[in-house]
RNA sequence: AGGAGUGUAGCUCAACUGGCUAGAGCACCGGUCUCCAAAACCGGGGGUUGGGGGUUCGAGUCCCUCCACUCCUG
């Protein structure tokens, strides 16, 4: 069985761009995107998304696709990467598929469940609803209509909570029924080449610390002051990307420019804690690699010996 | 140099007139994860209360001493 693509995951800021795009160079790949983030066109620096050189040097996918004011999710950018893949494909590329989202290649990779698309009146419906109330009344709420979901999650867990509502709300079947389906992968584990990069978690630290004052060199606060100016609902995804709202509270005068850079720092770390843990649980059986050089050399090899 | 004050977890701070095993937030560490995932949620470790001595049944708390820092006066 050929290898029909390469996947690239690691914490952020452990050089996954870097590697996408030499294998790219390399070997008539196509970088596409696997990050939740990068998506949304407006945050360029702050998503370290790939320069606009970069992104010359071999064509890259998916990056800067969504508007900040749309909210993408793991099924929206799984249809995009279905065409994305297809037409690497066809121009004969190698679809090299980089980022930071467990969930992403998790979806990629073992499929997502084929739960219907919620209307949208009906899932802003439950939200408003569940703003004006407390978690543990949702969820007593949702362990009446469906206790099987409710049986699973934390009382406390609004976000998963408010899902299974509105799915049982709009297809009368429990999100947990939905889930129990199978769905037939994108990609098929044996005609992958998985790659983990995964620093060591006090290089780790620091490399994010200098990346984000690189950002702010760069134009992050720009970014930011841009951002804001189109006056979004701060419960949008990209609105919560590391550093918006630090920036933010910063540009407003609340803290000091150092607090803010300080703390935006720290949610890049507890962000890349996190990561760590989702690739040890569901990606242990990639190739993982300390840096970014060994992951590129590695590859390459396999592709040269065959 | 003299006077006053402050020293409790990595940080910011709690702990009634001395009285349960010195707490909390943040950080840190581990975990969960099926359509907001850079999200949401769960759990955990960590302190010789600046050092030493004393009083007391019992000291973070009172006394003595040393050290460090801050402020005031010179």
């Amino acid at each position: 069985m050929p290898i029909n693509a390469v996947l690239i995951a690691g914490p952020t800021a452990s050089g996954k761009s870097g590697v996408g795009l030499e294998l790219a160079c390399r070997l008539g790949g196509t970088v596409i995107n696997a990050d939740s983030m990068q998506v949304y066109r407006e945050l360029r620096v702050l998503t370290a998304r790939p320069s606009e050189s970069e992104e010359a040097r071999a064509p890259h996918r998916l990056y800067g696709t969504f508007s900040a004011a749309d909210a993408c999710s793991v099924g929206r950018w799984l249809d995009d990467v279905a065409h994305a893949l297809a037409e690497a494909r066809w121009e004969g590329r190698l679809p090299i598929l980089v980022g930071g989202t467990g969930l992403y290649f998790k979806a990629l990779t073992d499929g997502l469940a084929p739960v219907p698309n919620i209307p949208a009146e009906l899932s802003s419906y439950w939200r408003e609803h569940a703003a004006a109330r407390s978690s543990d009344a949702l969820h007593q709420e949702l362990a009446a209509r469906d206790p099987a979901m409710a049986a699973k999650l934390k009382p406390a867990d609004l976000q998963r909570i408010v899902r299974a509502l509105e799915v049982i709300d709009a297809t009368g079947i429990s999100l947990a029924e939905w889930q129990g389906g199978s769905a037939a992968p994108l990609l098929a584990p044996s005609n992958v080449l998985p790659l983990v990069i995964a620093p060591e978690r006090e290089s780790l630290y620091a490399a994010i610390d200098a990346r984000f004052d690189r950002m702010i060199a760069n134009g992050a606060i720009e970014e930011v002051c841009e951002l804001l100016d189109l006056g979004l609902d701060p419960g949008l995804p990209a609105m919560r990307a590391h550093g918006v709202r630090e920036l933010a509270a910063f540009l407003s005068g609340a803290v000091s420019r150092e607090d803010a850079v300080a703390k935006a720092k720290t949610e890049s770390r507890r962000y890349a804690k996190r990561q760590m843990t989702w690739l040890r649980r569901f990606m242990s059986d990639w190739q993982w690699f300390p840096d970014a050089a060994a992951a590129i050399d590695a590859a390459t090899a396999t592709f040269a010996t065959r």
